[in-house]
DNA sequence: AGCCGTCAAGAGCACTGCTCTCGTTTTCTC
DNA sequence: GAGAAAACGAGAGCAGTGCTCTTGACGGCT
C-alpha cells in the first residue's frame, strides 16, 4: 500500500535532502546572509517558485541548517567525550572542548549560524532548542559525573556566589543534578570560556595574533578548568 | 579663506554624519543585514544614488559603523576603568567588565557588528584595527600594572603554558609590557571568558535561563579573576 | 473513468546595491 | 569678474533577491 504512496514521498524526501545539501554547501561558501533560493533552485534546475514546495520560506530552510548544526555539533562532542575513560573528568573537559573547537573551525558558516549573531529578522522557532542543548549537555553530565566521584575541588579563595543569585541556577542544574551552586557557576564560567574562545578564532579576533592555535585552546581550556576544580 | 571652502564641506560633512546617524538608528531597529541605503535615502528625502558620493558602497558605510562602534565601546570601558582608585585592580577588571557588557546590552546590533559573526562578503579594511583595540589595551594596561605592584597572585596549581607556546605570546604582550607568559595566557582567557560571556547574553543564548544577568556575570567575572590572581 | 491533490513552471511585485548620464550649482583659477 | 573644473542631486536602468499567484500537467485514489 505505501509501496505506491511512498513513490512520491520518496522523491519528495530525496529532493528536500538535495535542498539542504545544496544549501548548506551555499552556506559554506557564501555565508548566511548569501543563501539564495534562487541560486539553489539554479543549481537543481528547477525554477525558484518549485523550493516553495519543499520549504514555505528562506527562514524555515534556515532553520532546518540550524536543527541539523545543532545536532551535528552535538554529535561530534557526544562521540568525542564518550571514547574518554569515564573516571578522567579533566580529559573528558577537554576531549569535548576540542570537539567543539574543531567541528567550529572546519564548519565555520554553521557555526556562525549557531553562536554567532543572530540573522537579522530571524526568529529561531522552539524546534531547534531540543537539539541545541546536546553540546551543553554533555558538559553538564561530565560536571556531575566528576562532582558526585568527587573530583571537583577547586582553589582556594574561590569568591563564593553571592545571595542575589539564589535559585537562578535552576535551569542549568537540570544539565547536572545534584551539583552545589558554585560549582554550577563555575561550569557556566568554563561554558562561556569555551565559546567566547571558539568564536574568537573563528570570526578572526585572533587572526595575525595566534599561531598554533590548537596549543593555545588547549591551554585556555585547562586553565578554564581550575576555577572548575576539575584535577586529573 | 576657508570660509567659502568650508561652505561645501560644512554641508558635506552635516550630510555624512546624518547619513551614518540614520544607519545607526536603522541598525539599531533592523539589525546589520536590514541596513538599506535605499531607506537611508529615502529618509532623508535624497534619492538612492545620491548616497554614493557620500559613501561609494555599503560596505564603506558599514565600515565607519564599525569604527565607531569600536571607539564608542573602548570609550566606555576606558572611561569606566579610569574612574577607579589606580591600586585597586580587581576593581578596574570589574569595571572594565561591565562597561563592555553594559555598553553591548545597551547597542547589542552594534555589539554584534564588532563581535559578531562577520557580515558575509564583507571584509574589514585595515583602518578598523586601530580603534578595535582600544577595549582590549585596557584590560592589558591593566594587568600589566598589577603585575607591576605585586598583585598578581594566582592559585597553586595552575598549569604551566606548554613549551609549544613558546613565543606566542608577542603579540598580545605588546598589551602588557614585562608580564610573564602564564599571566598573559591568563589574561587571554579573561577576555575570551569576558566577551564569550557577554556574547552569550546579548545572542540570546540565556534567554529563558538566567534572570539576574547582571549579578551573574559579576560573579562570572571575578571567578574569570581568579586563573589571573587579580587579588583586591 | 473520473477526480483531486501534488507538482513544476512562469509571470509578476516590491525590494536591494550599484552604475551611468544629465543638468545644475558651487568652487577654484586665471 | 569670467571661465574651467569639480562636486552634486535627480533619474533611469541593470541584475539580483524573497515571495505570491496562476496555469497546466502528472500521478494516485476511489
Amino acid at each position: 500500500m505505501t509501496a505506491s504512496r511512498t513513490a512520491r514521498e520518496r522523491v519528495r524526501a530525496e529532493l528536500t535532502r538535495e535542498i539542504t545539501d545544496i544549501a548548506r554547501r551555499q552556506l559554506a561558501t557564501e555565508g548566511a546572509g548569501g543563501l539564495s533560493l534562487r541560486a539553489v533552485a539554479r543549481e537543481m534546475g528547477m525554477v525558484s517558485s518549485a523550493i516553495y514546495r519543499y520549504f514555505p520560506s528562506r527562514d524555515d530552510l534556515l532553520t532546518t541548517l540550524i536543527i541539523d548544526g545543532y545536532n551535528a555539533l552535538g554529535e561530534a562532542v557526544e562521540r568525542a567525550e564518550a571514547a574518554c575513560p569515564r573516571a578522567d573528568h579533566l580529559g573528558r573537559w577537554l576531549a569535548a572542548c576540542h570537539a567543539v573547537r574543531d567541528w567550529a573551525v572546519s564548519h565555520p558558516h554553521e557555526y556562525a549560524l549557531l553562536y554567532g549573531s543572530p540573522v537579522p529578522g530571524y526568529q529561531a522557532p522552539q524546534d531547534t532548542i531540543a537539539a541545541r542543548v546536546r553540546d551543553v549537555a554533555v558538559l553538564g553530565s561530565l560536571v556531575s559525573d566528576a562532582w558526585r566521584a568527587g573530583a571537583v575541588r577547586p582553589p582556594a579563595g574561590l569568591p563564593a556566589p553571592p545571595t542575589a543569585l539564589e535559585g537562578e541556577t535552576a535551569a542549568f542544574r537540570e544539565l547536572m543534578p545534584g551539583v552545589p551552586d558554585e560549582t554550577v557557576w563555575a561550569a557556566i564560567s568554563g561554558w562561556t570560556n569555551l565559546y567566547g574562545w571558539v568564536s574568537f578564532e573563528v570570526f578572526g579576533q585572533f587572526d595575525n595574533t595566534l599561531g598554533d592555535r590548537r596549543a593555545a585552546f588547549d591551554h585556555a581550556m585547562r586553565l578554564a578548568a581550575v576555577p572548575l576544580g576539575l584535577a586529573e
